[in-house]
Parts: structure tokens; C-alpha cells; sequence
DNA sequence: CAGGTTACATCGGCTACCGAAATGTTCTGC
DNA sequence: GCAGAACATTTCGGTAGCCGATGTAACCTG
């Protein structure tokens, strides 16, 4: 048993469109989601090895960064996490000196976090490397591909909201 | 700050292709594959309750449903994963009667993992149970969504296929 | 048959989550 | 104006999902 790829020849990409048994999306589906997932975590392990910055944190960085300050709460429901969660992940951050939580002075049971100079500094570094190494895979695909999957994604997004509905 | 979905309205699809800021699609792909893995993980969770079986241990199901028997290293190799997770996974998984391992007598150092009845149907039920669940999240969407969310399948597995080259 | 190379198993360690329970705040209705 | 419901958050304990280093047979090769 090879590890062979399931990506098949490029001339899948156009093939089977009419009988396409329906159950397989399924598994295919969630198949690609995984492979991308481990592709992803292991190629950022690989390129940005000196200063790792787990990705659940990046992804609150992001968020942060064009929406400050944020609650806790707030966090949570955009990116569909517990808030339990999301308050580990910031503890973690602060910790690290990526961002500061401050009492919301409207409201002191919240908390209004913030990113640090050192946060923003952390995140440009880091989707910086990200990018390049994103770019360099989606140009090794051929044109088609590329834009295919360039056009799935707000597909995709969609399909998300709906599993999580 | 709305829990909003960054799937935007429908029009989105079509919308605003030719100008597409290269940089954004690295951060939207990695975005998309991180709430679909969540949206799975949780979806499955609450669907497939009664019989809670991990989807790194339903991948390995998978592949031995077609592949059996099998090693350990290329079980490994199939999933892109260390052959020390896959080794703890079988283990797992044969505590769970969900698999058997016998000596490869070829190769006594290497074993041969087969499916055994129960993992066979353990297989089968959650297999249903997602397929389901995914088909009605597909369903959810448009025609138009649907139909390039497969065809970009293909698309998607050779970007990981790059990505962990 | 000595030494190097496999194929695994085991360990320790980290990320990524969640739900339940505890704590302090704010808001209601009376 | 105050008891109690509703909230925002934290803490805790638990599961899943991975990896690298290390140890141990079993193989292979000169």
C-alpha cells in the first residue's frame, strides 16, 4: 500500500461530474479537511520553527487585530469556540506578552482585550512565513486548480455555517 | 462584534474575482479548513453520540476497510502521520475490539492489523451517521455552491499533497 | 556473526478542545 | 433597595490528536 495521493491525476479535476455517487462527498470531504489540517500545522512547524505560536492563538490574534478591544465572550462566538477555551488560549497569550486584558469599564464582569506591539509584531511575523509557504503550494497547483480552489472558499465558509447550525 | 459568518451573502460567489488579494487567500483557506474541522468534530459529536469513535481512529477504519491487513508504518505513510500516533491509535483501537494485530510472518517485526467484525460495523454506523449529517449540510447549500465544493475536492487534495512536500 | 538498519511500542510533552462548577457583576421585579 | 435570576469569566479535569526520542526485537549484509 503506497502512500499514494487520493488528488489522482490532474484530469480528475474535470472528470465524473454526472454520476459522482453521492455518499463519497462525505468522505472525501472530510478527508481533504484533515489532510489540509496536518498539512497545514506540520508546514508551519516547519517554517516558522523559532518562535512557535500555536494556531488557535493565532487565530485570536488575527481576530484582534482588526477588531480591538474585544471581550472574551465576543471571541468565542466568532470563532465558535467555548468560552472556556478562549479564556485559556488568552491567559496563555498574556503570558506570552501577546495581548492585555483590561476591565471593561462599562461593564466589570467583562474583560476587553487588546493586543500588545509585541502581539502584532508576532502575527505579522508569523502570517508573513505562512503566506510565503501557502503561495509557494497554491503556485505549485496549475492555473485551474488554483482558481477553483480560490472559488470554493466562500463555498466552503457556507457549508461550515451550516454544519454548525 | 457579531458572531458573523465570513461566508458573506450569496453574491459573494461570483463576486470579486478579478482583483482577489493574493495574500487573503492563504488567510481565508486556513480560516475555512480550521471551521470545517471544528464544525465536523462537533457536528459528529452530537449526531454520533452513543457510540463515540475518534475520527483519527474512524480515518484508520477507513483505510483498513479497503487495505487489510496492514502495517503499522503503512498505515502510517497512507495518513501522512508518525508511526508512533498510529502505533498508539491500534493500540486504542484493539482494546476496543475495533481491530486485531497478528505477527506478519514474512516479517516478524512488523504486524498485520485487520478490522474485525466489530470494527466493521462500528465503521459502518458512524459512516452513516456522518454521511448524513454532511449530506444535509451539503443540501443546505445551493446548487452552484454545492457543485464547486466538488469539484474542488480534487483541487484541495494536491494543495496538501504540496503543502506537506 | 558483528554491526547497522528496520518496525514497532512506549514515554513524555504539547496543542486543542469541551463541560461543570465557582466567583464576582449586573439587571429585575417587587 | 434588595433578593434572586442572568451574565462574563476563570478554573478544573478530561479527551483527542499529534510528535520526537528511546528502547527492543528482528532482519540483513559483509
Amino acid at each position: 500500500m503506497p502512500p499514494q495521493s487520493r488528488s489522482g491525476s490532474q484530469a480528475d479535476t474535470a472528470a465524473t461530474p454526472p454520476p459522482a455517487e453521492h455518499g463519497q462527498d462525505a468522505r472525501l470531504l472530510t478527508e481533504a479537511v484533515t489532510r489540509l489540517r496536518r498539512a497545514l500545522r506540520a508546514s508551519i512547524r516547519t517554517d516558522y520553527p523559532w518562535e512557535q505560536l500555536p494556531m488557535a492563538q493565532v487565530e485570536l490574534l488575527q481576530v484582534l487585530a482588526e477588531h480591538s478591544p474585544a471581550r472574551i465572550g465576543d471571541l468565542a462566538a466568532r470563532q465558535r469556540l467555548a468560552t472556556s477555551t478562549v479564556s485559556g488560549l488568552i491567559g496563555q497569550m498574556i503570558s506570552a506578552g501577546l495581548v492585555a486584558r483590561a476591565v471593561d469599564p462599562a461593564d466589570r464582569r467583562a474583560s476587553a482585550v487588546t493586543l500588545t506591539d509585541a502581539g502584532r509584531a508576532q502575527l505579522a511575523a508569523w502570517a508573513e512565513a505562512h503566506e510565503r509557504r501557502l503561495d509557494a503550494a497554491l503556485g505549485a497547483l496549475d492555473e485551474a486548480d488554483r482558481a477553483i480552489v480560490r472559488a470554493a472558499l466562500p463555498a466552503l465558509f457556507r457549508l461550515a455555517d451550516h454544519l454548525d447550525t
